[in-house]
DNA sequence: TATTGTTATACTCTATAACTATA
DNA sequence: TATAGTTATAGAGTATAACAATA
């Protein structure tokens, strides 16, 4: 009946303690974020392209927010050199917006430094217990996918090295 | 090596998994707060407070952020009813901001929305699982704890209903 | 002097609404 | 008419730097 005031761990709820993960998975995200110079945001949306280049209204779906925020971001990281609008062969409405050089190589280094920075912390798990917790999240994804409809938008793939650069 | 483009799920790294999930949560998080008109950050701070008043500078310590940057939010739900700056007894430089009434309210009410919402998803994870999870969970916790020296500010204790609103 | 909190400023992020230009 | 993207606008969130009041 109290109130069990969980102030230094042991006894979380389920929710609460996928609650505190992602916020820990946050201040990760940003701090690595920062290291490169970029915001949370922006890192989360070059990682997002390099699976492939996408268009101003896609890239607005997959990270859920209106295209008109998108062309915000887009103009600003554009400046800095990480992406360009390419124009769309067969829609002369429509961009692609694609990671150059630079972009793809900073994209790649902060999805790696995420990584470690992530396995760090996961150092003593054992092989069984990585594998369970990658399966319930593997299984909470599907269960929101099914009930929305819908994307996660995220950083990219399972292993990068390999920079199969952003190829269509 | 290729690159398992990971489209669909399956095959996801251990990092990779959290930091969707991460995202998840935080697209749940935002509707929900959205449902009670608060922002994401709105609802994490008065989550916060429902263990004890904080400070300023306390409140800037348990969300990362600057203490300048507290000043405008609580402004803001201050200005909403949700919050009050009670001066400090022995202090007369500081304040400690608490939860009104409705405030406290409405940090239980979306609280357990949340907590719903998550719930919901995990729908049909064995117990086994579930406890994995969590003390996984309650793992890395502890690791970038005992790495930085600090918290992961986030949303409240174990079970809600009890109402033993903020007091000490 | 050190700390608590605020103000001033500037920038990023975000949504809504209205718009242009294709399709 | 519908779609792709932009502009205008407004507000939240955030950090840095300079400041006030109190310890």
């Amino acid at each position: 009946m109290g109130r069990p005031s969980a102030g230094e761990l042991g006894g979380l709820s389920f929710a609460d303690s996928l609650v505190r993960l992602s916020h820990l998975v946050q201040y990760v995200f940003a701090d690595v974020s920062r290291e490169y110079g970029l915001t949370t945001q922006q890192t989360q949306l070059i990682c997002r392209l390099l699976d492939a280049p996408l268009g101003m209204t896609e890239l607005g779906a997959a990270l859920h927010l209106e295209k008109s925020s998108i062309t915000g971001m887009i103009d600003r990281i554009e400046k800095r050199g990480l992406v360009s609008r390419v124009p769309h062969p067969n829609d002369r409405r429509a961009f692609r917006v694609t990671l150059t050089d630079e972009g793809t190589r900073i994209a790649y280094a902060a999805h790696d430094a995420l990584t470690a920075s992530v396995e760090e912390l996961a150092g003593g798990l054992t092989p069984t217990k990585r594998k369970t917790v990658v399966s319930v999240i593997e299984a909470l994804l599907a269960a929101h996918t099914a009930s929305t409809g819908a994307h996660w938008g995220v950083p990219v793939t399972t292993d990068s090295r390999g920079l199969a650069a952003a190829g269509s």
